[in-house]
DNA sequence: CCTCTATGTGGACGTTGTCAACATAGAATC
DNA sequence: GATTCTATGTTGACAACGTCCACATAGAGG
């Protein structure tokens, strides 16, 4: 389908598509107007005809990968098939954490350019994961009620950090056993810190 | 002490001092050398005596920002009253934590700046601040040993997190009382996952 | 006094973000 | 169908950046 027109028809997504990309493969600092614009095939101000400058589109990529974050989050929660209400639960939620980790292992570009400021993304899609798993251990009568208050935040912050110094951090160099093995005690002691 | 000559004297030492407080001021984009040589006073070139490229000047602010942090955590347990010898250790390792958190909030863009890429700086420092304050617990019975192999890790990566999407993430500009206590909850649940 | 080397300067190039002026395609109006 | 309008792309410019090269100079050693 290649254009002929002096109008492109839907620049402002293929400027979007071009930036992913870019952000996927080189990181936030990779995202470059002159050459999203050279990849779509068009001069380099087009783009700000779509966008009032390189934040603007910059915040599209993150949201783009906030939203890939929680597909991927949906994804493992929904394949879970334990019976148990109570082992769901907490499968649940360890795959909500699981989910997290392995998107910013496998797209560090993407994942990096969803935590760098200046304007974040709406953060709600990843978010509400985790409270929905949360609600429900506390539902099963896994997570005691006095734990509930703050829990995401405790969750949060340890995928968060380990997935930030395992991606582009400075335990990005840790082999792929050690660093399952790893997040697997990680994620054993968050139960066993919500549990207890 | 104005410098008349032609030679600087010890220009290396002066432009990682601008570049370090460029770090502070501005974050690791903001670390320009033609900015840190005017505020040197030297010529836009004068810094490639003394670095092969910004990304080694960079380096040096790194370094830099690492012994802050591995200052801070030492100040912090030195600081420790406690008599009896568990509750010493795990105050200690509270407050290895709450120093983490303390400088990433305090100093937000040399914190920022340690931690990015493409080169890190030294973490021995810090890091063995954190193995010792475990070892200690370990030593006095309070972790269990079951529980000590890969608990630098849940630890930094708790912290980690929490300081990241602190700082200059996300939860940026969550108020300071509840950032508090939601910190204060953290600390909790991690002497919980490691007393457990 | 002379030369040598380390260190600082000046100017250049290519790249970037962004602005202003211009051009054109497609729709709206007559 | 011809004309005008507006949205959308293009061209050219500017300043700032990292970096390279040629040059200048200070201070040391002969």
């Amino acid at each position: 389908m290649r254009h002929v027109s002096y109008h492109h028809g839907n620049l402002r997504e293929a400027l979007v598509e071009a930036a992913v990309e870019l952000g996927r493969e080189r990181g936030p600092d990779g995202i470059v107007i002159r050459e999203v614009a050279r990849r779509t095939g068009v001069s380099h101000n087009a783009a700000y005809r779509h966008f009032a400058d390189r934040d603007e589109l910059l915040h599209e990529v993150t949201q783009v990968g906030l939203d890939g974050l929680s597909a991927a989050m949906l994804a493992r929660v929904k394949r879970v098939r334990v019976k148990d209400p109570v082992e769901r639960a907490r499968r649940r939620l360890r795959e909500v954490g699981k989910a997290y980790v392995d998107y910013a292992l496998a797209e560090p570009g993407l994942f990096a350019v969803a935590f760098s400021g200046p304007s974040f993304g709406d953060l709600t899609g990843p978010y509400q994961h985790l409270t929905d798993a949360l609600d429900e251990c506390l539902a099963v009568g896994y997570l005691p009620p006095a734990k509930r208050e703050g829990a995401e935040l405790t969750c949060w912050a340890g995928v968060h950090g380990f997935s930030m110094l395992h991606s582009t951090g400075p335990l990005r160099d840790v082999p792929r056993r050690q660093r399952d093995a790893d997040l697997g005690r990680l994620l054993d002691r968050l139960d066993e810190a919500l549990r207890a």
